[in-house]
DNA sequence: TGAAATAATTACATACATACAACTAATACT
DNA sequence: AGTATTAGTTGTATGTATGTAATTATTTCA
C-alpha cells in the first residue's frame, strides 16, 4: 500500500517539473539571447563561476575531452574565454572568461533566473514558505 | 529601490532551476532508458496523451514540420507510433501511440516524475506546503 | 470554378552533440 | 632512468537538431 507522504511527493515533483521544464523552460530563450547553443551557455557559466582545466570542464558537463576542446575553442574564438597556463601543473591549462564572457555569463544567468509573473503573484507567506522550502531541499 | 518580494522570488525560482535542472535533471537518464534523445521522447509523451497531427506535434515541439515528419518517421520505425488517416481532414493525418509506444511514454513518465530522495525527507508540513503551493503556480 | 492557403513529404544544408583512436607534452611512480 | 599515467589536441565518424526550398494532395474561399 502506497505511503500518502510519497504520493504527495510525487504530485509536487510532477507539478514542478511542468511549471520549470515545460512552461518557463529558459534555455531557448538564452541560447538565442547569446547566440549559441545552451551547451556552450552552461559551459561558459561553468568557467565565469571560477577559472577551471578542460578536465574538470569535461567532467562538470559530462562529456570527453575532445568535445571540451571544441567547446573551448569556439568560445575563445568568439573572445569570451582564454586558456591560459596553469602553474600548478603545466600539461594543463586553465581556462578564464574574458571581461566579454563575464558579461554574457551574467546575461544568461540574468535570464535564466527571472522568476515568472505566477510567482510574484504569490501570497507573501506562500512566496516565503517556498523559498524556504526550496533552500532546505538544496543543502 | 528593490522590492523584498522580487528578491525572495528570484532567489526562489534560483533554487528551483538549480533542484530541477542541474540537480535532478532526468533527461538524459529517460533518453538512456528508452534508447531515443530526449526530443523522441518528448514527442512520443505528447502523442500518447493525444493523437495529434504532424501540425500540433509541430506547434507542440517549437519545430517546423519537416522536423515533425523525421520525428515521426523515426518513432513509427521503432513501432511506438503510427499514422492514422483523419477523418475531418484528409490533407493532415493523426497519430496514434502503438501499445508498445504507450508503455515506452508511461515508463518514460514514471522517471521523469520520481521525486529526488530529498523531498521525500520533508517534514509532512512542509512537503504539504510546497505541493499546494506548486499546484497553485500552476493554475 | 479557380486561386490561395494548408498538411505533409522529400531533398538538401548546416550546426551541434557525442564517441573513439591516435598523438604530443608533461607529470608521477617504481 | 624508464615506464605508465594524465591533460590536451587533432582527426574522424555518426546521430541529432534546425532551417529552407520545392512538390503533392487537399481544403478554403473569393
Amino acid at each position: 500500500m502506497m505511503d500518502d507522504r510519497i504520493e504527495t511527493a510525487e504530485h509536487a515533483w510532477h507539478g514542478l517539473r511542468v511549471l520549470l521544464l515545460e512552461q518557463h523552460d529558459r534555455r531557448k530563450e538564452v541560447a538565442e539571447a547569446l547566440g549559441m547553443s545552451f551547451n556552450r551557455v552552461k559551459a561558459l557559466r561553468r568557467i565565469a563561476n571560477q577559472p577551471c582545466t578542460l578536465r574538470s570542464l569535461a567532467e562538470f558537463m559530462v562529456i570527453d575531452a575532445p568535445y571540451a576542446t571544441v567547446i573551448v575553442d569556439d568560445l575563445a574564438k568568439r573572445g569570451l574565454v582564454e586558456r591560459t597556463a596553469n602553474p600548478a601543473d603545466r600539461r594543463s591549462k586553465l581556462v578564464r572568461v574574458t571581461p566579454p564572457g563575464r558579461a554574457a555569463a551574467e546575461e544568461g544567468n540574468r535570464i535564466l533566473d527571472t522568476p515568472p509573473d505566477a510567482l510574484l503573484a504569490l501570497p507573501p507567506d506562500d512566496l516565503a514558505a517556498l523559498d524556504r522550502i526550496v533552500t532546505r531541499l538544496l543543502d
